[in-house]
DNA sequence: CTGAAAGCGCTTACAG
DNA sequence: CTGAAAGCGCTTACAG
């Protein structure tokens, strides 16, 4: 690989020169000088160094995207938000996925850290993990200090996104729905209480149904794994607990996914005998059969705007954190409660 | 953020020994220098500069992915595949998404050659595109040089993959067994002719229904975009040729699902009046309704080989390309030849 | 076992 | 407009 020591020997200029040219500086350069340069350049098949250029600056062009699994709709679809928003930068996007492991993730922030990485995103919830949380705020701490910008797309150990929806309203406006819909019993699929943005949801199940004046049955709240399969054992447990229920809210659309399936295998009708609503509106949710009911999420617009608070940031802009708008979306798989 | 010379100074010994320390090379060090210079970087927060060791390596440990859309299922498998086979040795994964893209494909390329990332593996298929793939050669080359490893996991310009699976015999294997349910009449939804693995998987086609002694129909082949769009469209191309057909095999899964999805809008029983078939087995397959008969590939095994076999290239190894073995996996969507 | 020094490939303040 | 030189933070051959 041709350094820009031997463009500049071919070109006859000093490195100096020759940085100038390629580096696309502004900065006086005679046409004659620029043109050798820039032959020589094509001749050698020339690519600058970015390490080189980095090591001097202190940061790459990169941007860090922690999530929780590249392989859940949910992640990769903010991924690509960010990946489309930093491409058009020339920014490169580094994914990587912590399957909700503190130690993980932390092993990711270090090594982001140790490539000093523009910016990193962290696209999923804070995991609440008092030790780790200390590590991690080490990493951030350092990340800051290299000048390079954090972003937090989902609430965390230490407060709010910078950019991201409210959950809480997001999941009282469905089970408003639900309850508009004659629903009163009304069971909540929560996700990892391990999660800061399952808390959050689950208040917002909270807040719902007192905002309809329904009493909370805490027979009715589920932890579960924040997948399908925690959707297909929280209906188990549903039944296990012999409690009844007219509808399902589930704190992610992947829950109910598994709620979906496990509620056909026992011959339970969605949405005649059961209402099911998911919560992100990830893209397959309007394929299942029945189509999902859940609460769109601006994914990838998550995603991009994460990326621009980065860099403006980056630029030493003051960035108001922002919260982009959630919607309920009906579809098929919730139906006015049976009898009603 | 704290340097070597720095944790060097506050030990008190030389940055050759901070280095033989923190860099756990097999060096002797006396142990007292040790842990002076273990509590220094303790105390400074440490975290070695990646981008200094790169540029004295002129590699760092990066692997690129380049995919075609990172939120298209077939491709985040293989990238966690990647990733997990990544973490374990310390590198961080870059992904890429290229929209079938030549060109963005080549800026992809170049972006992480100028990163000097220790591989480059390319997920998807090479795009038919005879001047890009001459600037995508010489990237290849370039990163090459750089003693860096490029492998492929699906068929391109240069050749066969490295580690992928063979197409052709899994799409025949497809048409074997939906001859096997009685179906002569055998649409194919073929991808985007300007991929070479939509090509091999069309050779697989022909060569199916060849072994069966059936004579290829060109109505009966629509070329496609390789998404769900693409399969709605290749529904109504078929429907518009007016061209009879029992089953449609889709060169994949994504295809499939846009075929299902169309039949149901025209009231077209699935398997009854028609029988689909999609290729891949990405995961939301298994959870169509009908769930999805398809092959399966080994998606995330693909993605952990291909970056082992970087890793073994790297270390100066030969290493000879590997097939994966794919599987045909009757599920719902195909049925038994209406009528007989 | 220890350390001084060179060098990886850039960019840029400085002097001309 | 041009270029010599310093320096970013490491690692390692070399001399002791």
């Amino acid at each position: 690989m041709a350094s820009i020591t031997e463009v500049a020997k071919l070109a006859g200029v000093s490195t100096a020169t020759a940085s100038r040219v390629v580096g696309e500086v502004n900065y006086p350069v005679s046409q004659q000088a620029r043109e050798r340069v820039l032959a020589a350049a094509r001749e050698l098949d020339y690519v600058p160094n970015a390490l080189a250029r980095g090591l001097l600056k202190s940061t790459v062009p990169i941007v860090g995207v922690i999530v929780h699994d590249i392989t859940d709709p949910y992640f990769n679809e903010v991924v690509r938000g960010v990946e489309d928003a930093a491409n058009a930068t020339g920014y490169l996007v580094i994914t990587c996925s912590s399957d909700r492991d503190a130690q993980r993730e932390n092993s990711y922030a270090r090594l982001l850290r140790s490539l000093r990485a523009a910016a990193v995103i962290f696209a999923g919830s804070g995991i609440v993990d008092g030790e780790s949380n200390a590590e991690l705020a080490r990493h951030v701490t350092g990340i800051r200090a290299n000048g390079s910008a954090v972003v937090h797309l989902s609430p965390h150990a230490d407060g709010p996104p910078d950019v991201g929806v409210d959950n809480v309203a997001g999941i009282a406006a469905m089970v408003a729905a639900l309850v508009e819909l004659g629903h009163t019993r009304i069971a909540f699929f929560a996700g990892p209480a391990s999660l800061f943005v399952a808390r959050e949801r689950l208040t917002g199940y909270r807040r719902g149904l007192g905002e309809a004046g329904i009493a909370v049955d805490e027979r009715l709240v589920v932890d579960t794994a924040f997948n399908r399969t925690g959707g297909a054992a929280g209906v188990d447990e549903l039944v296990a607990r012999g409690v009844e229920f007219s509808a399902i809210c589930c704190a992610n659309d992947l829950l109910a996914l598994g709620a979906l399936q496990r509620l056909g295998e026992l011959g339970r009708a969605v949405p005649g005998d059961v209402s099911v609503a998911g919560f992100d509106d990830i893209s397959i949710a309007a394929l299942t059969e029945p189509h999902l009911s859940t609460v769109h999420l601006p994914l990838r617009e998550m995603g991009r705007r994460g990326f621009e608070n980065a860099m403006r940031t980056l630029n030493g802009e003051d960035v108001a954190p922002q919260t982009l708008p959630t919607q309920v979306v009906m579809r098929d798989s919730t139906a006015r409660r049976n009898g009603q």
